[in-house]
DNA sequence: AAGATTTATTGACCAGTGTTTAATTAATAA
DNA sequence: TTATTAATTAAACACTGGTCAATAAATCTT
């Protein structure tokens, strides 16, 4: 029997995190194994039991994850020093930007659909959307309505699934994402 | 060992297509078994084998059919005898009717992540849009370029996507769906 | 009615799954 | 140094999955 190996460093819940995602949005919740994540780490999978209860769990903390992360993206793009409309447009981008450059997020995101794991969701997807539209209201002033920027997530969001599903990159559709961003724009301002 | 049974009407293609493809849509390729399809009928699980030579097959048999069901549907709008801008919120409004109204048809279509199927796909998507696209640069006279049709047709797709996801059905979201639908119009005309 | 053909059932095979458990070892504290 | 604790492993359990060969029944053909 191979005995546990003295490694510097131990595994850890971030490691397998880490190892997870990009299995995850690879393949998507139900093509990835415990196995596989453990292979993927040289580790037995007995040992991510150690670290996370089970499958679900491991997949709902990279979930809460990748929500606060989004929120920090739409907070800086906030801070920084803009004409509101150009803000607006950068923050139209920076969600585009986010779902294409972490598409393993995003697919985790948004685009699971595994009635289990559902049940294991938050109030994520819910803050993160509050967060976009207030931050859309006050940049338009009065004349939009509550509607109209649900249509522009939507429609943004239709940008990255599409993509997503593509698996290309921010870069190479970066063109195409600052035209529809503009087109979108027209909407709300 | 329970024999043969003697029906009127024998185990066809189509009969196992309707009922995988109510069971794919629900929970997604991956948690369809064959044996479930089978239960499904109430015919052993051994017999969809005499129809389709696997899964994957069955699965793609099913992604053609839609195809030409959405092709259809915009072709029989076109049909309409209405103004050019009518007709092009109906075929908008079309869109997401469709989408929403075959949940499982759409999900099969645009939203299969799995690789081993995207293999099985032809020019089905591709084919669809180059007829939704036409439809709408015809409609529209000239003032509208290529990108901005694409704009729009991923905007469709987004609110598509997300009501899918939610598994709302097309009369629950029809006033938003108009809404949306009369926005997007805005930038095309 | 007999035989040939088509369609279904069964059961087995093998590969894979999430999870639990009992060891067993490495690191740490006393 | 020893005892203790934390981390890891291998093995087992109890499933489910797709697929297919053997077999049987129903139907069609003659």
């Amino acid at each position: 029997m191979s005995p546990r190996k003295s490694v510097e460093q131990e595994l850890s819940r971030e490691m397998i995190m880490n190892a997870a995602r990009d299995l995850f949005a690879a393949k998507g919740y139900a093509h990835v194994s415990m196995r596989q994540i453990a292979k993927e780490l040289d580790y037995s999978h007995g040992a991510i039991y150690y670290h996370f209860k089970n499958k679900a769990e491991l997949f709902s903390a990279l979930v809460e994850n990748h929500f606060q992360l989004l929120n920090t993206e739409l907070e800086s793009i906030l801070n920084i020093d803009l004409e509101p409309k150009e803000k607006l447009e950068q923050i139209f981008l920076g969600y585009i930007k986010f779902g294409l450059t972490y598409q393993s997020h995003y697919e985790i995101m948004f685009l699971t659909k595994d009635e289990e794991l559902k049940n294991y969701m938050n109030q994520g997807p819910y803050n993160s959307y509050e967060k976009f539209a207030e931050s859309v209201y006050s940049l338009c002033g009065k004349q939009v309505s509550i509607q109209d920027i649900w249509s522009v997530f939507l429609s943004l969001h239709g940008f990255v699934t599409h993509y997503c599903r593509a698996a290309e990159s921010f870069k190479e559709v970066e063109g195409m994402a600052n035209y529809h961003v503009k087109l979108l724009l027209k909407l709300v301002v």
